[in-house]
RNA sequence: GGCCCCGUCGUCUAGCGGUUUAGGACACCAGGUUUUCAUCCUGGAGAUCAUGGGUUCAAAUCCCAUCGGGGUCACCA
């Protein structure tokens, strides 16, 4: 147990929309953070104008909301707060550890020795001074480098656990050398290893890696997200447990983060999702499920998500799912024939037993229709697949749908008969 | 290339010197349930623990070397 407060941060820099790695920092973030009944915190490392792209800011705010990663405190800017850097970087000077350099304020690195420390996730890292050069503090145009500003920043907001990826090993020494020249207390560091895609390339840095955003639009529930990325270098139980941010909380050790890299399997990734969709209840369902289905599409839905619930991977993959409720094409001679494996005489036969079957049927719901039908079946030449299959062609127009009897239902007396007709019309 | 880190089934991992013929999960394959698909259930295949040396009565577990992978060497973060 931690006897300081803990206070985490996430500290992006505005150049780009979020990917799937700093998703992943916020969250253990999040989790130690809340794990300890401290605050998380959102700071916004926007000292590279020049590399700044407009809207990462929001995009930051929007990732941050949908995966439910809330600031406690925040967003600050390190752009508003020249001042302190300025500040520090004259004392810096004064006391020696750092020197002016045509216009730039650079780190005076011992060139022996090593700088050694304990990190929470890789353990013990010695780095040798020499490896490390004198780093840029106080650019010349006065505005910090992130090496003075986030141990400034991390200091004075009283950060007690710096989460950030391995690519920031090397430079810890600088940042380590500056807390001592300051006189104050280094936070406990904790290098995340790096996530990387399918051919073992950094994530983040790869051409054509999805954002994070992007993965919502795809409809990936940020349930499945979190969850998905807190067995990225963390173990618990199997693996497979599906976990809400409570019981995140609750399992999050942040001293059991793995030390090796670990690849982004996308059907991982897929599984938790299609397990999270077929966990929440159906008015949770559709809600989340309105923003992709087509707005013609609205009559019914409550009958059909249950229909279609565990056949989600993904939500935008509703349409492809429900599409035959609302549009009908009519199915080729062909497909209608492979599916019943009898003669045109006999399919047509016993569609139109089907269809005389139906018309008189008062009560039409599933299970009346399903006795019905199953009695008449009975009575054909055909095998239930033959006949069940040759229906569903002739009344959806598509070989894979929902139980049958269930369209059925769904789409009414009137809709099934007039379909009936139409794929009773092609094979005369 | 120098320096730093890592190296158990395709993937995420358990394993912390004997209980391991290395366990689970995802993916994959097969079977069952089912009028289709999916769900669900059962089973299967899949890792000589990167390799080679040590240490030890005993090593995936400790040590060394090699190889492989990643990171980093900007007035970017």
């Amino acid at each position: 147990m931690t006897k300081t407060k803990v206070r985490t941060r996430i500290a992006p820099s505005p150049t780009g929309i979020p990917h799937i790695g700093t998703a992943r920092q916020a969250l253990f973030d999040y989790l130690l953070a809340k794990k300890y009944k401290g605050k998380f915190i959102l700071r916004i490392e926007d000292t590279d104008q020049k590399r700044f792209v407009p809207g990462s800011i929001e995009a930051m705010y929007k990732i941050n909301e949908f995966l439910g990663h809330t600031p406690d405190e925040g967003p600050y800017f390190q752009t508003k707060r020249l001042k302190f850097y300025k500040k520090y970087a004259k004392q810096l000077i004064k006391n020696g550890t750092a020197y002016e350099d045509e216009g730039a304020i650079r780190i005076k690195m011992p060139k022996t020795g090593y700088t050694t420390w304990k990190d929470l996730i890789q353990g013990k890292i010695s780095i040798p001074n020499e490896e490390v050069d004198d780093k840029v503090l106080l650019k010349s145009d006065g505005i910090p480098t992130y090496h003075l500003a986030v141990v400034i920043d991390d200091h004075l907001m009283e950060i007690s656990h710096v989460i950030r990826g391995a690519e920031w090993i090397v430079s810890t020494p600088v940042h380590l050398l500056l807390y001592q020249a300051l006189g104050w207390t280094p936070p406990i560091f904790m290098h995340t290893p790096l996530i990387l895609g399918p051919d073992k390339a950094k994530l983040g840095k790869r051409h054509g890696a999805k954002n994070v955003l992007q993965y919502k639009d795809e409809g990936y529930l940020p349930e499945a997200i979190n969850n998905f990325l807190l067995y990225l270098g963390f173990s618990y139980k199997d693996n497979s447990d599906i976990l809400s941010m409570k019981e995140m909380i609750k399992i999050f050790n942040e001293n059991k983060i793995s030390k090796s890299n670990a690849i982004f399997d996308i059907q991982k990734l897929d599984y938790f999702n299609s397990k999270w969709i077929k966990k929440l209840n159906i008015s949770d369902l559709t809600k989340r499920l309105t923003p992709f289905i087509d707005k013609n599409w609205q009559k019914n839905l409550s009958k059909i998500i249950p229909l279609v619930k565990d056949r989600l991977t993904k939500l935008s993959e509703i349409n492809n799912l429900i599409d035959f409720f609302f549009k009908f094409s009519t199915p080729t001679q062909e497909n209608l024939l492979a599916n019943s494996q009898a003669s045109p005489a006999i399919t047509l036969s016993w569609l139109n037993t089907v269809k005389d079957n139906l018309k008189d049927l008062k009560d039409f719901q599933p299970e009346s229709i399903h006795e019905l039908l199953k009695k008449a079946q009975g009575l054909s030449d055909l095998s239930p697949r033959q006949a069940f299959m040759s229906l569903r062609l002739a009344v959806t127009g598509k070989i894979v749908t929902p139980p049958l009897f269930d369209c059925i239902a769904i789409l009414g007396k009137k809709e099934t008969l007039s379909r009936l007709q139409k794929s009773v019309t092609l094979l005369k």
